[in-house]
DNA sequence: GGATTGCAGATTGTCAACAATCTACATTCG
DNA sequence: CGAATGTAGATTGTTGACAATCTGCAATCC
């Protein structure tokens, strides 16, 4: 990317919130953790204003908590918020199943079957880091097909607040085929043009992945694995 | 309130987001207008810093936005967006009332009822400054029963940003009563239990608002008044 | 030996200064 | 006369300094 439009279109504080909320959701600063101004500041080579800025941006996000003069620190996110997370993520995804089923093109139809067909051959090969991606882009590409911006912020802030609830265990344990099995559900029901089938089908799909990402949180309370 | 208790609690950002955001939804700085940093700083006895931090969490609400090298503006909302929030927000209102259909206990019913009362009191008053209030409270009420605190915050800034679509012409024209009778159906379909039945009502009632104040734009824009 | 107090260093919150950029106006050029 | 250039003032983005607060450790007290 050219110098000149970087220089044109971003600030200090900008790329910092990428980069802050890179270190965070990559498990770099841990949930719970404490974020250390001088040293990032120190680290990234920039002085403490614009990286406050982006913490303040962060902090409306919730992966960021400011305690008056202590700092800020990453959130934990536990059981309970997680549930509330997944509650309004089942909503706003069942919003955007609905929207597609009333608006998606033909093409648009066939590259999410498309997508399903990648996602099938990861889940053969049981290539779990192939498939992640995949997961994640198929999902991006329904929220933002979706046509409402609104909505695909408000969705990407949930996803990744929900990252702070275990980082990367997001990453179901529970069967490739099982959660591909939704997705093509979902796609088919947006392919059958029915709104309301469709919310209910995309809902399903978040509300199932939550009873596998709680039900493994539970399971690793009782240390049982 | 106590000194001590704000001095130990608050932040100089933290009051001024909400300050200038009173400013913002009360139409003192209009949308479109320009966040003049030093007037605002020097109106408020303080230095630019933490301004501009709470300037980066109004943004994050999209409540203004940064334009680099040329200052913050209070964003424009058009009836493109509009309706882009209007869908998010009917989405988020129905999970209110499909959890309180599930979850409301006979006491929050009750209340729910005496606000129906008082609103239509108001109503029958053609007293539209007593409605207005009452409306807000039963809608602010609503969310806060359904006992999620995320929906209620992303509820919360969905209708701060609604208010940029035209202030205070979220107050519909179009007859209280009317408006309160969709209110007394929502507050039924809690008490009938059926969730389902529940989240439809509430969603119609945000998408009748959306149909009254979209209605109102475009009559308005037509010069037909 | 546990509780309290004091102190030094680290860190945060805010301020003011400076450089860079933008905007509006005046001047010059073709 | 319109377009291009130059300039001054206003404003923004960032930096570094300073005061306030917190934290951890040592010393003192009961």
């Amino acid at each position: 990317m050219d110098d000149l439009y970087i220089l044109r279109t971003r600030s200090l504080s900008g790329v910092l919130e990428d980069e802050v909320e890179k270190a965070i959701l990559g498990g770099e600063i841990a949930p719970g953790g404490r974020v250390n101004e001088n040293a990032l500041a120190g680290r990234y080579g920039v002085s403490r204003g614009p990286l406050r800025e982006a913490l303040r941006t962060l902090q409306a996000a919730g992966l960021v908590v400011s305690i008056p003069n202590r700092g800020y620190f990453v959130r934990r996110v536990d059981p309970d918020e997680a549930t509330q997370i997944y509650d309004v993520r089942a909503a706003l995804f069942g919003l955007a199943g609905q929207t597609l089923a009333r608006c998606a093109s033909d093409e648009q139809i066939a590259q999410l079957r498309g997508r399903l067909d990648e996602m099938d051959a990861a889940a053969k090969a049981r290539d779990f880091d192939a498939y992640y991606p995949l997961n994640l882009a198929f999902h991006s590409f329904i929220v933002e097909a979706a046509g409402n911006p609104i909505l695909a912020a408000h969705y990407r802030d949930l996803v990744k607040r929900l990252n702070l609830f275990r980082a990367r265990s997001l990453v179901q344990g529970g069967g490739l085929a099982v959660s591909n099995a939704e997705h093509r559900a979902m796609v088919e029901a947006v392919a059958s043009r029915d709104p309301d089938a469709t919310r209910e089908a995309f809902a399903a799909h978040v509300n199932c992945a939550r009873t596998r990402l709680l039900s493994a949180d539970t399971s690793t309370e009782k240390g049982s694995f």
